[in-house]
RNA sequence: GGGCGAUUAGCUCAGCGGCAGAGCGCUGCCUUCACACGGCAGAAGUCACAGGUUCAAAUCCUGUAUCGCCCA
């Protein structure tokens, strides 16, 4: 029997709590799904980071919102199961890595794609499990056994049974078009990794000659280096102004070229001058008007992978930065006379999502998904209600993203990532017989052979060997004729020829192919595994709208293409973490706050707990530390709500409680009369709040539970309850060990009901009673169905009138500046029993010297006068007593009594309203108007009395 | 250009047809034996503006202004 109580600290030191327990919930693997599989089971898996990240606000306030599910969900005993893990990021840790060889002065070319890769990975064991560490450090109890890496085995063979489904599908498919190219990271990105921003430029008004006349048409434009590559000049059809135009040959200046001026609807008479430049190869609209010709206008690309200007572009720009090429351009215009203006114009740009570099529109040759029929399949999901998106304005910007979807860009031109699985035959022919050996370009690490590069064949005829040529390519570039083959083992024979001269496929797939397949492959698929049995689909996905298009859609769709089951019921989007002034936070702002230093200063709870209450559903959130202070505070509250009740164990209970467990059974069975009426208030207040909080975590309403817990700890069970609670202490109440009792159950239940949101705190105290349970992780979740039942609603009403009595006397204590310390001496005129069956409390709480209360009390004078549904007190204060003061305070309430009535006489009065409102609400008029006519005349006659008797 | 959201106390924000709320801050009194990271009390609002619907509007509708975000 644990009866002795340690001396506890008088104030709440996180630091020394926080580091003990989480190591003793990983210790004991209370985080790992638990029971048989009978029950009912929560599943969710974490929104990856980046495992080049570190934990900013944005994963803090996300993985919380997660923690306080799970934990939750865990102590209503479903078998729950919080996947974590990271996010290989192929462009950023790229990035990373070859910024850290750049430092040693070498590159990855030299390096060489194995050597690279495994650098990587000697990275990523150093440096990976940073972010894993800190969410750690938040408390977050994720089941760490079953942590995965997008580029772990398991989840790279998943990636592969997709990738080569879609393709036997045909839905997987290689094509040469314009894509977002980042000449910075040399690599295709997908629309949505091309992020516009708005950005002050100029519009260049160019003078384009006719070729037989003494005319000339002008153009505008905002990239003027691409008229090297323009294929014709495009007017709209309706445009009066250039229909004789139409169908007419202009000469390209700079270049020489002969170009056409041709019809497009899409042009916009209002832009420019109504006559546009095309520029099919480097502009994504023009791609479209040339497509729309026909025959096709033809692509000329003068701008090269690098962002310099090709051969194409004429010997004088060749190898210019396509913005010194802008330059030199604009300075030859000028020259010829051919440069008309250049107005200032605001645009916008694509960026570079990673490095922030202009994207440069190039024609290449990709793989890609086609969508659409996923899409459309994702779309239903949404509109049927099979997938929730709480809250709900954000299906609209699902619907319009998804209605307008484009194929998605899978293949990038980087290293680190999953390899697309395709091979190429170098010694097959294509559909049109040529070697396809000739349409296979490399470029080698060194010269060998005299040859540096050059196609497949070439470096062959120069006396190279199939794995020479392989194992020395610093770059492959295959040509959309070549056949592609697909497998899901490696194939090391050509499937048609049977011969070895197979090539590779270079590029790795988008990162965000491999997180779209998260939801099951972490769960063990393409394996049946008991995990996919038990856990999928997933409960709810929590996460911020930024990656509503980039990852929840796409995992719909792949969930419901592979799993033909959704991956989630729910779709929980959070807000933005912003600064205090609705910024958002940015290393280049320099106002970015680091959760870590917040965690230092004020504790993981209290940091955990404002997030909790910042994250009202549908507004960003501006961050401000005092919020953070304010809930130590109250972690402090709580923590010296349980030193008062542990110093009264010790002093009501010698013999010390059994475990708290017991309590709960004796609590319930409790005779009502044995209990006094604050602790049957409590344990009615207990069961509302929990009530409340169920119903608004059910919700997703996280700030709503959180104001519900914190009200009801601070202001019920701390400001009231305890205070309550001295009086049966200190005046050896017959039944003080019954309430002494109810507030241990009362606070047990209050610990655990704040469990989810502050896991530390709640564990260091509730560990700190005598009990058989191991943690209160796995501590039954107080609903009311579990709290003792028969907690009555009258006591709610017969404490409100002790409530008014003490508050009533403790204004006219306030409003005359009387110090607490002064005992006063009060009379109450009530009929109410309760107030005399609740004498003591009332002494004690307002502080008084003496009490009367009965039915037949007069006032007395000098005494100042409160007026109370159902009581008028009187307090008595002569000597102090001011007639004229305490006339102006009556006559003031009189006042707004006096507002009040009239403005409900008009109201009840009005024959429409009492023919429409409903009967209820006319009832609740009816009886507040009685109350307030009672009150005024009450008010009155105490005003009478004073000017009678204090004259 | 299209769409979404916000505007409520000094600040940060709940509330979204039936008496305008919270936290922080502010003012006054108090070191009362859980807690000064505290207690008690108090002041503080034309619910952005203009119309409309309704017996009744902070709440629903229309428009305006300002700010923010997303998509093109």
């Amino acid at each position: 029997m644990n009866t002795s109580i340690k001396e506890i600290a008088k104030s709440y030191e996180p630091k020394d709590v926080e580091q003990r327990w989480y190591s003793f919930w990983m210790e004991n693997g209370f985080f790992q799904p638990s029971g048989d599989s009978s029950k009912q089971t929560c599943s969710i898996v974490i929104p990856p980071p980046n495992v080049t990240g570190s934990l900013h606000m944005g994963h803090a306030l996300n993985v919380t919102l997660q923690d306080i599910l799970c934990r939750w969900k865990r102590m209503k005993g479903f078998r729950v199961l919080w996947i974590p893990g990271t996010d290989h990021a192929g462009i950023a840790t790229q990035n990373v890595v070859e910024k850290q060889l750049a430092a040693e002065g070498i590159n990855r070319e030299t390096l060489g794609r194995a050597a690279f890769i495994d650098r990587v990975w000697q990275w990523k064991a150093l440096n990976g499990g940073q972010i894993i560490h800190q969410l750690k450090k938040l408390g977050a109890s994720c089941d760490w056994s079953r942590e995965r890496f997008t580029l772990d085995e398991g989840l790279s063979r998943a990636v592969r049974e997709v990738f080569v489904s879609l393709f036997e599908e045909g839905l997987i498919y290689r094509s040469t078009r314009l894509i977002n190219w980042c000449p910075r990271c040399c690599t295709a990105l997908s629309d949505l990794e091309a992020e516009h921003d708005e950005y002050d430029g100029k519009l260049t008004y160019i003078r384009y000659p006719l070729l037989d006349e003494h005319d000339y048409i002008i153009v505008a434009t905002t990239r003027p280096e691409t008229m090297l590559g323009d294929t014709a000049v495009a007017v709209n059809p309706d445009d009066a102004r250039y229909k004789s135009h139409i169908g007419k040959l202009l000469r390209l200046p700079l270049a020489g070229r002969t170009i056409p001026i041709i019809a497009d609807r899409e042009v916009d008479p209002a832009f420019g001058t109504g006559a546009v430049k095309v520029t099919p190869a480097h502009d994504f609209n023009d791609e479209a008007i040339a497509k729309r010709q026909s025959p096709h206008l033809p692509f000329i690309p003068v701008i090269g992978q690098d962002g310099k200007m090709t051969a194409n572009a004429g010997i004088k720009y060749a190898g210019l930065d396509r913005y010194d090429c802008r330059k030199a351009v604009i300075e030859d215009l000028k020259g010829k006379g051919l440069l008309v203006k250049e107005d200032k114009h605001t645009h916008s740009v694509a960026h570079c999502y990673r490095c922030r570099t202009t994207i440069e529109p190039l024609p290449t040759a990709q793989w890609y998904v086609d969508v659409e029929s996923m899409a459309k399949d994702a779309i239903d999901l949404v509109r049927g209600g099979k997938i929730n998106i709480i809250p709900e304005g954000w299906k609209n910007s699902y619907f319009s993203w998804m209605e307008n979807i484009k194929d998605w860009c899978i293949s990038r031109q980087i290293w680190w990532g999953h390899r697309i699985p395709v091979w190429y035959c170098a010694d097959c022919t294509t559909d049109a017989g040529i070697s396809q050996g000739q349409h296979i370009h490399v470029a080698l690490l060194k010269e060998m052979n005299g040859i540096a590069e050059g196609t497949y064949e070439e470096l062959k005829a120069a006396g190279l060997v199939h794995s020479e040529i392989i194992s020395n390519a610093k770059t492959i570039t295959i040509d959309i004729q070549v056949r592609p083959f697909s497998d899901r083992d490696d194939l090391n024979k050509c499937p048609q020829c049977g011969g070895a001269a197979l090539v590779k496929d270079p590029d790795v797939l988008d990162t965000w192919f491999s997180s779209a397949l998260w939801p099951f492959s972490t769960l063990g698929w393409p394996d049946n595994t008991d995990d996919l049995k038990a856990f999928y689909p997933t409960s709810v996905l929590v996460t911020g709208f930024d990656i509503l298009f980039f990852w929840v859609a796409r995992m719909i769709m792949m969930g419901q293409k592979f799993m033909k089951k959704v991956p989630f019921h729910d779709v929980y989007i959070h807000a933005l973490v912003r600064d205090e002034h609705g910024q958002k936070m940015s290393k280049s702002k320099g106002n970015v706050i680091d959760p870590l230093t917040i965690i230092e200063k004020y504790g993981t709870d209290s940091f955990r707990f404002s997030l909790a209450a910042f994250a009202a559903q549908g507004r960003d959130i501006k961050f401000a530390e005092e919020r953070v202070e304010g809930y130590r505070h109250f972690a402090n509250k709580l923590w010296n709500a349980s030193r008062f009740i542990k110093l009264n164990i010790d002093k009501i209970m010698p013999e010390g409680i059994d475990n708290i467990e017991e309590l709960s059974k004796e609590i319930n069975e409790i005779q009502r009369d044995s209990l006094t009426l604050p602790d049957r208030w409590i344990l009615a207040r207990l069961s509302e709040t929990a009530a409340d909080i169920d119903k608004a975590l059910s919700d997703y309403r996280f700030n709503d539970a959180s104001s519900a817990v914190y009200q009801f700890v601070w202001h019920e069970l701390c400001d009231w309850y305890i205070e309550l609670t001295k009086t049966s202490f200190e005046r050896n109440y017959p039944n003080a060990a019954v309430t002494l009792k109810c507030l241990i159950y009362v606070l047990d239940n209050s610990l655990r009901l704040l469990h989810p949101f502050m896991p530390f705190i709640t564990e260091e105290l509730w560990k700190s009673f005598p009990q058989s349970g191991q943690t209160i992780s796995l501590a039954p979740y107080p609903v009311p169905q579990n709290l003792r039942q028969d907690s009555d609603i009258d006591a709610r009403d017969e404490m409100s009138l002790v409530i008014d009595a003490i508050s009533g006397i403790r204004t006219i204590r306030g409003e005359f500046n009387i110090a607490p310390s002064k005992r006063l001496n009060v009379s109450i005129k009530t009929s109410e029993r309760t107030l005399s069956d609740n004498y003591d409390f009332i002494v004690d709480l307002a502080k008084l010297e003496s009490l009367e209360i009965g039915g037949n009390i007069e006032k007395k004078p000098s005494t100042m006068t409160s007026v109370k549904t159902g009581m008028e007190i009187y307090v008595s204060l002569s000597g102090l007593f001011d007639v004229q003061a305490e006339l102006q305070r009556l006559g003031k309430e009189l006042k707004k009594l006096n507002t009040a009535i009239m403005d409900i006489e008009v109201k009840l009065s009005n024959m429409e309203y009492r023919d429409r409102a409903p009967k209820a609400v006319i009832e609740k008029d009816k009886l507040k108007y009685s109350e307030l006519i009672e009150k005024r005349d009450r008010i009155q006659n105490n005003v009478d009395k004073i000017k009678k008797l204090d004259k």
